[in-house]
DNA sequence: AGCACGCCGACT
DNA sequence: GTCGGCGTGCTC
């Protein structure tokens, strides 16, 4: 008799271990490993996952059966169960938030409870409950002690009836078609009887007559054929209507058939030694390092060809920001109908189907972004990861996993090279290139052998004293007017998103802050709000100051909305485009706004981070960097990393075409080694001398770490919490283990509640794993007292 | 996470 | 005496 074994949906230590369940005899050959199924749990239902199916018994209990399965095929094969028990190991998550976040998104679902309402007169008496619906979905958070303890007297009464069911979740779309249910020679024969006037039912027999495939009613649409006639059709019993699959295309526009480029030599080198790699089926990791421009993506688009020619899969992955139609297009116009892509502004739908496609084999290379390295392909011959250093290929929620990590396992599961690109690799990265680990591959040349930008760097110390518009440089100024005579495009960016446009009363100094996090609240114009950034608080802006009544309210610090009016008022016939959060949060808006830029329907696109990466406007001659030193202030030790990192990329941008670049960087801090080296964009330096900062400061690469972060809505429980926690980990780690902390985070309090965090910082410690596993079986119990523990193996920051 | 069981205080 | 507070422990 076999036994499932099956994870259910329920993330906690307790239940993180497989529960078996018995199967019934009319489920015995439907259920499979990797389907999920609805199971009874204790007195509820939930969803689970089979990872395995045997015939030992170890639960010596009463075993229950599975009650149905949810899906009818495997939504895991075997390597992304097993991917699965990997990563939930090496971010110290439950499996199932593993197992969840390894399937599209569209297709997660959850069981959920209903109640149902037979009698009228329980209706009414408990509107509060039912509101006048027959059947409601039963939340226990939103009902209180009363309601709660009159719905189990009806449950017990027999009243009220309670089911479950699962939540909507993307599906197969289906479209109608239609079938012939007669033989050719009978349909002929019907053809011959019809009145001459019936013309729509002869064409009709006709295209019923032409083949056994079914007939899509659009397809009969095209032919004159309404649905009238088709139901008049089945009525008489010519045809059948079946439901066939249809997929959605997340592709709005057709493509033009592209041919691989001629490579310089470097190139040629690079897309040889992978080649090779991917022939052999070697699992080896290569990093590709190209300046901006220097044909990186060619390069990708001949491996990936090679792979494909060799029978094999192949996979593409690139930062969120950059997965624009452009790149799309590009790598569809070389591959067709293969390529699938996985984007998160695609629908679940779209998702959905994309997935189904890549499991069917008929999607043979996929392009996406952090969560398509999840994608089941089979056979991959080698995964690719643009940009590789960006910062959104490290997931910042459960399970925190590096998208790095999982191609590199996936590629050691499929023996098949992965290549990570970047023009400024990160340091991880690099320093194993230069261990040997990792081969290193360099493309030292622009194409066309292109001059680099001019850059040209101004110290704002001594501008400040300049006059009223301190954020734009005279330099600056002077460069945008040119420009702008000339007809050529520019683009302003600014560092960061947060630190802008607070609220400053000039009579006492008192700044509005929310009331759930310690953090000021930032001023929004075009809503006339205050926003928290970290919460999603609003109020509307004070006319008086809450302190002192003053009404000298105003406005500091530099947001890319004020920019924008300054930009406005200064040069009053410039046409300015705005990118930032705010303006792209819609679907489609980032895309709109691109396309208008590089249609030059703008002579300025003022933004943040987000127009830096990836955009190729060949009519851009300027870039503006209006405060290049933000992300030195943070209090982290990548900040010098980011910050080389985001201005190279800023600088890549300016006259990638014909057109001579310029590029002017304002900084507070002219001799910073990131700055200086960005303006020459000589990463190799930056590299050697930011290393020496990492080893000096036991960092990454030299030390890994780990980040412990605590938190609670009582401060001294979170205090004390830490330092018990401190405690453990002095008595289990070894001596040269760093341990720094309990300190508060830079923005202590977030939604009410108190954060603390410790880092690790080691180079071997075999008790690690299991020390901080034990912590968090601990913390469940924690949780009780309202304290929350969250481990983030390899931080991306120690804020 | 839910949901039930179980053990103590304040009420019809 | 019971109702109901929430601390504790289990869910195949």
């Amino acid at each position: 008799m076999p036994i499932a074994q099956v994870i259910v949906d329920v993330p906690t230590s307790q239940t993180n271990t497989p529960y078996s369940y018995g199967i019934s005899d009319q489920l015995l050959d439907i259920i499979q490993v990797g389907m999920r199924v609805l199971v009874p749990f204790g007195r509820r239902q939930v969803v689970g996952f089979v990872v395995k199916l045997t015939d030992n018994q170890t639960f010596s209990g009463k075993l229950k059966n599975i009650i149905a399965p949810v899906d009818l095929q495997p939504v895991l094969n075997k390597e992304l169960l097993q991917l699965a028990r990997w990563m939930a190991a090496d971010t110290y998550s439950f499996l199932i938030s593993c197992l969840q976040t390894i399937i599209p998104g569209g297709m997660r679902t959850k069981a959920k409870k209903f109640l149902t309402v037979t009698d009228e007169a329980v209706l009414g008496d408990n509107a509060d409950i039912f509101q006048g619906h027959a059947q409601i979905e039963y939340v226990a958070k939103e009902l209180d002690k009363s309601q709660l303890k009159r719905i189990s007297s009806l449950i017990q009464q027999g009243l009220v009836s309670e089911h479950y069911s699962l939540s909507n979740h993307a599906h197969q779309l289906t479209q109608t078609a239609i079938k012939a249910a007669k033989s050719e020679v009978e349909l002929t024969k019907i053809q011959d009887e019809l009145p001459n006037n019936a013309k729509a039912q002869w064409r009709l027999l006709e295209l019923l007559k032409q083949g056994t495939e079914p007939i899509l009613q659009t397809e009969a649409a095209n032919h004159k054929i309404t649905g009238s006639t088709i139901k008049l059709a089945e009525q008489k019993g010519w045809l059948t209507k079946i439901q066939v699959a249809k997929n959605r295309n997340p592709f709005t526009s057709a493509v033009t058939k592209s041919q691989p480029l001629t490579l310089n030599p470097e190139q040629a080198n690079a897309v040889q030694t992978i080649n090779a790699s991917i022939d052999r089926g070697a699992n080896q990791t290569f990093l590709l390092e190209g300046v901006t421009g220097s044909g990186k993506t060619e390069v990708y688009l001949q491996i990936i060809a090679n792979a494909l020619q060799q029978g094999k899969t192949a996979m593409l992955l690139v930062p969120e920001i950059t997965l624009t139609p452009q790149i799309v297009g590009r790598i569809r116009s070389r591959f067709g109908e293969q390529v699938a892509m996985m984007h998160s502004s695609m629908s679940v739908g779209e998702r959905f189907d994309e997935w189904r496609r890549i499991e069917s084999g008929a999607a043979k290379v996929v392009v996406g972004v952090r969560s398509a390295v999840f994608v089941p392909l089979d056979n991959i011959g080698v995964i690719i990861m643009d940009e590789e250093h960006d910062s959104s290929y490290k997931q910042e929620e459960n399970p925190r996993y590096q998208t790095r990590d999982v191609a590199k396992w996936r590629g050691a599961y499929h023996k098949c090279p992965v290549v990570l690109g970047s023009a400024t690799p990160s340091l991880e990265t690099r320093a194993r290139a230069g261990k040997g680990v990792y081969q290193r591959l360099v493309l030292a040349h622009r194409i066309n052998d292109q001059a680099l930008p001019e850059v040209e760097i101004v110290d704002m110390k001594q501008e400040i004293a300049g006059g009223p518009d301190s954020d734009l440089s005279a330099s600056l100024l002077t460069a945008i007017e040119m420009k702008l005579k000339r007809h050529e495009q520019i683009i302003l960016m600014l560092n960061r998103r947060g630190y802008s446009s607070f609220v400053l009363c000039r009579n006492c100094g008192f700044v509005p802050k929310c009331p759930n996090c310690d953090i000021s609240l930032t001023y929004h114009k075009d809503l006339g709000q205050l926003k928290c950034h970290y919460c999603g608080f609003t109020r509307p802006m004070p006319r008086k100051c809450d302190q002192c009544g003053s009404t000298k309210l105003r406005q500091l610090g530099m947001g890319s909305q004020k920019l924008e009016e300054t930009v406005n008022r200064l040069f009053p016939t410039a046409r300015v485009l705005r990118m930032d959060v705010d303006t792209t949060r819609k679907k489609g808006a980032h895309e709109r706004i691109i396309k208008q830029f590089s249609e030059q329907q703008a002579d300025i696109l003022v933004g943040t981070q987000m127009i830096a990466k990836g955009l190729d406007f060949p009519n851009v001659t300027l870039v503006g960097v209006l405060n290049a030193d933000t992300g030195l202030e943070f209090p982290d030790f990548r900040s010098s990393e980011r910050t080389f990192e985001l201005l190279t990329q800023v600088a890549g941008r300016a006259g990638r075409a014909d057109k001579a670049g310029q590029v002017i960087i304002q900084t507070f801090n002219p001799d910073h080694y990131a700055i200086l080296l960005a303006q020459t964009q000589n990463y190799e330096e930056f590299y050697r001398t930011e290393m020496k900062v990492r080893h000096a400061g036991k960092y990454p690469p030299y030390y890994f770490t780990v980040k412990i972060t605590l938190s609670a809505e009582n401060e001294k429980q979170v205090v004390a919490q830490s330092f018990a926690v401190l405690n453990q980990l002095q008595q289990r780690l070894s001596p040269n283990a760093v341990i720094l902390g309990p300190t508060p985070k830079v923005i202590k309090r977030i939604n009410r509640r108190y954060y603390y965090q410790i880092i690790i910082k080691y180079r071997q410690e075999p008790t690690l794993s299991t020390t901080l596993t034990e912590l968090l079986n601990q913390a469940q119990q924690k949780s009780k007292s309202g304290i929350q523990i969250g481990i983030d193996n390899e931080p991306m920051d120690f804020m």
